[in-house]
DNA sequence: CAATATAGTTTACTATTAGTAAAAAAATAT
DNA sequence: ATATTTTTTTACTAATAGTAAACTATATTG
């Protein structure tokens, strides 16, 4: 027996006063209420109806069970409304993790725009250049640069490319000198980016040509996006970076970019979410109004 | 999809925190867990448990469903409680017709016995010769002399034969002569009661012999048992009635009885009541009781 | 770091059961 | 008595809930 059907039946039955209307108001057949009636008699062990062919008469016991379970179908109906409402127009809580530089850079003024279309939203970002577990820490989305990611319990969306540059302060390249080939750079001290899905390898394409060029002797490894900005900009040397994190810079002049004929091997801002069947309202609009946004 | 039964194992598996635990608790397999819960997360748009295979984390929507839906099934389950716990001590507002004879003389203080043994009954009794619709008037049980009654949304059971006896008073009997046979009976005024089964036919049996007298010219019709008696007292005439009803006067001489060496055409006591594969255990027990006392 | 163990999912299948249509049965109205 | 209405029964069909077993992904461990 679906007992949750059978109570439905029942007070519908109970309301319209007959089988026949009760069957037609349910879209079911007279014997399926007459059977659903049946089955909660004998799972309650007591009479809910009495029945002639002409008129019901409900009995002591029914009208109790009657008034007991319509505020059960009405508080399920409201458990249930509660929940496919509140993915209806998106609200709640909206845990976002990202990187640093991303984070300041993209992420925050996106979510300062996105929080006023969504008034019922209440973001926590949090910022951190390394991985964490989404769905141990509760998170709905992470923003994480790189390569395509790719794992079972979770999804991800591409946000938009990320067209790295080559870049270093102009104080430093008097200093040191302007490559203009890739395997120049083995005379250059590199910034390395650890967190990068390729850290030690900076690939370069130019005409169909690619060049890799493995670093094996920069002198500052940072986890942090900004700080080798900063670093590059105090003139410790070359940094391979989002060109969206130095257009700034790039326009100041306080950074200049290098190889201009060659193209860094393009990474992508991608937005991670758990993977799941029914992913949730809220974070569904959120990536929805990030992909907007950036692409 | 059950819901009911899939909002049951949501609950499990949030309080213990795992879908084999939970398939182990409820006996269900695995999979089958995990079918309902993914069911109720598209039935809601929401996931409600964020998994991987190694660990749970019930969602936001997850955790407000989860609270809801506690209060849910434990107010259904009291509703269940209440009506099958209802079945099992008999409980509740129990509506008895009799007639009125038989119900000053036999039911009134039979109930008044039975309410001693269970506390927890109230029980209407509505006193009435003339029959009442059960069903509809909202009887549980009626009593009823008589023939064999037979309906399809009725049942009876009989409670104690009825020995029917004539009798009249001495001071009719000396105006107006002792009848030895049931021919005789045309030279008498015989009371009707209008609500026996066989108001105006009275028959009577002696070794295997069968008479059979209807009353044609009978001046006085009543509904009313007692008002049979009353007149007969009152050397109105003859009337035929359970020899229950007129013991105390037999004894005390106020009334006579006749042709004893005939037997009166026998009727019995029953208890009618509704008809319902799942009878009420008020209404089952109270015909036990009845049954015990007068069989 | 491969091997092992564990937890959830998928798939293909089975058994159950909920629903239906149609006929039957019962009660009332005409 | 006959027709009508309402519930019940029956025989059948279609839907689906559950299972076992293989699979996938993640931890743990020696």
């Amino acid at each position: 027996m679906d007992k949750l059907r059978a109570i439905n039946i029942f007070r519908r039955v109970v309301e319209l006063g007959s089988f026949t209307a009760a069957s037609e108001d349910m879209k079911l057949s007279k014997a399926a209420i007459s059977k659903n009636i049946n089955e909660l008699e004998s799972f309650l062990q007591s009479p809910l109806i009495n029945r002639t062919t002409r008129k019901l008469h409900i009995t002591e016991n029914g009208q109790r069970y009657y008034s007991h379970i319509c505020t059960v179908l009405d508080e399920l109906n409201n458990a249930d409304r509660d929940i496919i409402e509140s993915t209806d127009e998106p609200r709640g809580r909206l845990k976002v993790s990202a990187p640093i530089s991303a984070g300041l850079l993209l992420v925050n003024p996106a979510i300062c725009e996105f929080m006023n279309s969504y008034p019922d939203i209440q973001v926590e970002l949090v910022m951190n250049d390394e991985y964490t577990d989404l769905i141990e820490k509760g998170f709905d989305v992470a923003i994480r640069g790189g390569g395509v990611q790719k794992s079972s319990s979770l999804r991800s969306r591409k946000l938009m490319n990320l067209d790295r540059v080559l870049c270093a302060s102009p104080n430093y390249l008097t200093r040191m000198g302007i490559p203009t080939q890739v395997d120049e750079l083995h005379a250059h001290n590199c910034i390395v980016y650890s967190l990068s899905s390729s850290p030690t390898d900076w690939t370069f394409h130019r005409d169909g040509n690619t060049e890799t060029f493995s670093i094996n002797k920069g002198s500052y490894t940072v986890d942090n996006g900004l700080a080798s900005k900063q670093a590059a900009l105090a003139g410790l040397g070359l940094v391979l970076t989002p060109r969206v994190f130095v257009e700034a810079e790039l326009k100041a002049g306080s950074l200049i970019s290098l190889l201009d004929a060659w193209q860094a091997d393009r990474h992508a801002l991608y937005a991670i979410y758990p993977y799941h069947k029914e992913p949730s309202k809220k974070v569904r609009s959120f990536i929805d109004f990030l992909v907007e946004r950036f692409v």
